[in-house]
DNA sequence: CACGGTAGCGGAGGCACCCTCCGCTTGCAA
DNA sequence: TTGCAAGCGGAGGGTGCCTCCGCTACCGTG
């Protein structure tokens, strides 16, 4: 553990020390980065490369010097988002143990439900989206234990399992409305008994 | 309502109605059918359908000629497995009410859980996968009804929430035993409080 | 059985995308 | 100002998608 002064190291660091140093070749990444954050919305992650490059204004050969495989774009695009489904965690420090876990449950359905690219980019197999999911297990991780703790959660489940299940239903194609439902529903059987 | 004596039309009908009439013709359609059984089960659904046609020894446009698109190709080989998915809801019909309920879905979870590819045939917007939702429906929605009625399965979900429910969590990309894990309490979520 | 019409065949071809490679350009340090 | 390496970008070879249409061979009819 490190000392909680010290800046804590996140996985967007390890997108950071990859970016071009050069002004231009600075220029051109962010270009492609807000390209292909434009294009994978438009029509999901396998959106053409050649046509997020031509939207940015670059050659194809810039974007594959800067992202050699369109994973690495992908995580490029979401890392940052998903940083900052970590952080919802944070915001339920001070409620009670079992609102607090429903809480942040619900603001990550809100968060994730709309896209569901997240939530593959989440399981995507790579070192970063590795630690994304770290950050995100130590954030969820107390949130959890204090509700089982408080005997109102059923302690046979660890944050993997609830994060991977409630992510499992707010993937589910329905309107919000039957998400927000199916949410409720899966929540509910985390419930101690 | 049909009368019960009455051959039950299924969504094979519609599939069965576009086989081709020729012998040679026939082949060819079965030949394909197993190509493309084969290839996605090695590469899931976006396998090469010159690949397919390769394997079948036919020509491309024989492919597309029976399979004008790739949905056409992948309900047909899926629309029977996703018939049989159905027939599980029978199985149960002598159990109590909340074992009966359980045992459904455990079964539907079995047989879906290790191939993706059928969750996401299952989701496919068209006529005929429609058609496999609705008998899925069918099947299942007596077994949930008997569950509410008798007071053991709350009574604010439908057949249809519950089947995306637990095709959502059953779709999670994790081990069988942490996938028998999540959906456990995701079943247990719908008992009556 | 012979034969004609037609259902069915299959692959060439046009298009889009993937990714690599390498000769040219340009930012920047000295 | 200048030299050079970091960076550029697009041509090109490969693969897959899907359409189109001249040819083949099944099968109903006489």
């Amino acid at each position: 553990m490190q000392p909680t002064e010290a800046p804590m190291s996140t996985a967007l660091d390890t997108i950071t020390a990859k970016k071009p140093r050069r002004a231009d070749a600075l220029r051109n990444y962010e270009a492609l980065l807000a390209a292909a954050r434009e294009a994978f919305a438009a029509s999901g992650t396998d959106a053409s490369l050649e046509d997020v490059a031509r939207r940015a204004g670059v050659g194809i050969g810039t974007l594959y010097r800067n992202f050699p495989a369109r994973d690495d774009l992908i995580e490029a695009v979401y890392v940052s988002e998903i940083e900052a489904l970590a952080a919802v965690a944070d915001e339920v420090r001070n409620d009670a143990a079992w609102p607090a876990l429903t809480r942040w449950l619900d603001r990550f359905v809100d968060y994730i439900g709309t896209k569901r690219v997240l939530i593959e980019a989440m399981n995507r197999d790579s070192e970063v989206m590795a630690a994304c999911r770290t950050a995100m297990y130590e954030a969820g991780g107390p949130v959890l234990a204090r509700a089982q703790a408080e005997g109102v959660a059923r302690d046979d489940v660890d944050v993997i399992d609830v994060v991977r299940m409630v992510a499992g239903v707010a993937g589910v194609q329905a309107d919000p409305d039957q998400r927000r439902r199916l949410v409720d529903v899966a929540i509910d059987g985390l419930r101690a008994r």
